[in-house]
DNA sequence: ATTATCTATAGATCTATAGATAATGC
DNA sequence: ATTATCTATAGATCTATAGATAATGC
């Protein structure tokens, strides 16, 4: 039954992402601690060898979320100098991103949980706001806190983009929310 | 225990109205069918024979909420016809609009909710997308696919800074992300 | 000896239904 | 007689914990 130490260590990491991945694509509350370890071969009550409650995992999953996110942007910056912002907005507001939260940006994917999460949770997601506003701050145009105030708007638009695409029951009107957000960042 | 048809028919409004308020607040897997009832004054048993189920609920409530608000956007376009979209970004960006998402847009308030729930409450939150955008888009400028075009990322823009301002944990963040979107807008 | 994981369960939810009750509406 | 509402409960969740087990790490 036990396994090495760097088993386990893996199987944390495991469980880190399985979760990432089913808070993003079925809500927070939409997945059990008892399914989420069976997703990755473990039963539910070796959860709480490793995390001390569901909302700790909640952050942590967070936190691996936004990170692979800014990784991601900031290569897409790097990549296009010239319009980074494009760039990134250009994969952002693709129905691909629309279609599958569950390896998406955990910003559009958990705001609406978060808003009712513990303390530790909305750290964790409000630091990867920030980092990833930094993202698009640092490719803007102007001073620091023109820079700041128009990151800011743009990641509202894109965010509120996503979220309003995936709840509308219309894959048309899905689509031109993205296009329409596309056009204005 | 029967009452009238007439106060059957209050108590139902009653209950969508309640239901419409904690929804938002709380999100709906948040609020249980019984502690919404008893939020009235009835018992959780009373309900089914009102509703057929909690998602038809669901439902009507988003649809109430959204007329309110539609009525609400529409009094202050005419209120204001040089700046309509103006003076709807005035009162949906404010810190007070953030602090009560149980009198506050429905969009905003349960947009990452309904990706996840039925076809009769999305469509019914479909619809009311449509119509305040319907309402943003009479007050814009140019063809109609272009009113229709800015008007959608418009409420992208507002729509996301609402439900990012309310997930961050830092009313700063949360302040300066509501003043960029609608010097944005 | 330590500990990662397991089985089993407590206690608290949740939605939905069955059948009883009592006031309305005919 | 009809029906709006009530009480009680079924059956399925959920998070978290207790104690057992067996492999690792010393």
């Amino acid at each position: 039954m036990k396994v090495s130490r760097e088993q386990a260590q893996q199987n944390r990491e495991k469980v880190v992402q399985a979760a990432a991945r089913l808070f993003r694509e079925r809500g927070i509350d939409g997945v059990g601690v008892a399914e989420l370890m069976k997703s990755v071969g473990l039963t539910h009550g070796g959860f709480y060898g490793q995390f001390g409650s569901k909302e700790e995992l909640v952050a942590e999953a967070c936190a691996w979320a936004f990170d692979r996110s800014a990784a991601k942007w900031q290569r897409a910056a790097a990549a296009h100098p010239r319009d980074a912002v494009g760039a990134i907005a250009d994969f952002y507001l693709a129905p691909e991103h629309r279609d599958r939260p569950g390896a998406g940006c955990a910003a559009a994917a958990l705001a609406g949980d978060m808003a009712r999460e513990g303390v530790h949770a909305r750290q964790a997601f409000t630091q990867g706001v920030r980092d990833l506003v930094e993202v698009i701050a640092a490719s803007t145009e102007g001073s620091d806190q023109e820079r700041h105030r128009q990151a800011l708007a743009t990641f509202s638009t894109m965010l509120g983009a996503i979220v309003l695409a995936r709840a509308v029951d219309d894959e048309t009107l899905a689509d031109e929310i993205l296009a329409a957000a596309r056009q204005a960042v």
